[in-house]
DNA sequence: TGTGAAAATTGGTCAAAACAATGAATAGTT
DNA sequence: AACTATTCATTGTTTTGACCAATTTTCACA
């Protein structure tokens, strides 16, 4: 005999799903306003609580904004409030640290190892040579080649075109910033630092443009290794 | 003059933070069981809504199991929950699916890359090879196989001793379980697959042990391509 | 026409009750 | 005594209705 159990589906996860089915195919698009609670309570045939239990859980997955006296907002997915909530729960230990440091790594080792394959054409990393030419003109100046790293590591995701590592790139960073015990600013200002990290992205790139995955991927680890060492 | 806006702070909010402090600072285990919502709000002095709120949000954090006529149990820290509702939002087109594949490759070459850089001895390895040995053993049974080879692959992770990789890999596996278009058992019955399969592991295995982790990388893409390309 | 007060709209919180699922205590049967 | 079914207490789920707070809209008045 095989029976599957029966599940009684609570209420406010049907509302969920029925709402992420109307945004899934296009019905509801960012930025639309959710008819009031009040409303969708009648709508759907339930209380106004399990209205409100739906969307304050769409609210914490971050595909929902909702204001009070204006209403609910479909916004793009982000997991930002979600993170905000969640992540003293998962740093409970300084272990988590060094792993998040190793994680990103592999994402940045990966993502440069997978472009570099990929044997686009100098003029796909255009946007890329343009960071790399502003960080050479601004090399004194510690702010804004700490803005112009950030911008670099995140133009490479941007070109890999995968949304996924750019989502979890994005979680990565919000964390490290929230957490990692040092300022990147004050790094960069002492010894020649700021001469030595140019060099290095400048190499990156180099070993991107011609295609060299091994070596853009070698140059990247060092990079990495050598931003963590002076911080 | 510079002010900070003044929000005045959701209550489930403000419960969340006080639980998940008592979770961080150990006065709550992993196991442990929240008082009742009636009694929280005697607590806390506030509504029970406001309780229900802030242990549905936890829910679907993943760090609390909710169980109608049981109660609120804390559990470990699981991507799931929040998962199960956000795939479907996330997952929006097909392109998605490609990006998850390139997604899992990076995190699995990454992997084994930093594993083979550490140069561990054949010993911390043991536990690779049973799973490869097992695999020679049950080459022809096509569902014997697929579970070791899923095996095989956790292993890998679980041998990096990192947990934030291990849960995105959890995170990974649980949605192309539930969206990659393709019986993974199906594939390995049909052809000589079963044998090219398990060469390509022990080949894997190989490259780790002697540390070579250039090969070792180059055998994991070529292994996760085939996988591929016969699903 | 412009301004400010009032009203309507909408989310946030509270309270009380009935419902449903679970587990423990209890009574009944063998 | 051991097993089974019932009953009851506990606890999460849902509903209803009310009131508060923030925001927007309406509208009367200057």
């Amino acid at each position: 005999m095989e029976l599957k159990t029966v599940q009684t589906q609570k209420i406010y996860k049907n509302i969920v799903e029925q709402i992420v089915d109307l945004i899934h195919d296009g019905s509801l698009k960012c930025g639309d306003r959710l008819p009031p609670e009040r409303t969708l309570a009648e709508l759907l045939n339930v209380s106004r609580t399990s209205v409100r239990e739906a969307l304050k859980v769409m609210e914490i997955m971050g595909i929902l904004e909702i204001k009070p006296g204006e209403g609910s907002v479909v916004s793009d997915f982000n997991v930002k409030p979600f993170l905000s909530m969640v992540w003293p729960a998962i740093l409970a230990d300084k272990n988590t640290e060094k792993d998040l440091l190793e994680f990103r790594k592999i994402l940045e080792e990966g993502s440069i190892r997978h472009l570099a394959l990929r044997g686009e054409s100098e003029e796909f990393f255009k946007s890329l040579k343009d960071i790399v030419d502003n960080m050479e003109e601004v090399i004194d100046d510690a702010e804004k080649s700490v803005k112009l790293d950030i911008q670099f590591h995140r133009c490479l995701f941007e070109l890999t075109g995968n949304n996924v590592l750019m989502q979890v790139q994005n979680f990565v960073e919000y964390i490290l910033e929230r957490t990692v015990s040092h300022n990147r600013t004050a790094a960069l200002e002492k010894k020649d630092s700021g001469e030595a990290i140019f060099k290095q992205h400048k190499d990156i790139y180099e070993a991107l443009v011609v295609g060299d995955s091994l070596l853009a991927v070698k140059r990247m680890s060092y990079h990495l290794d050598y931003v963590q060492s002076i911080s």
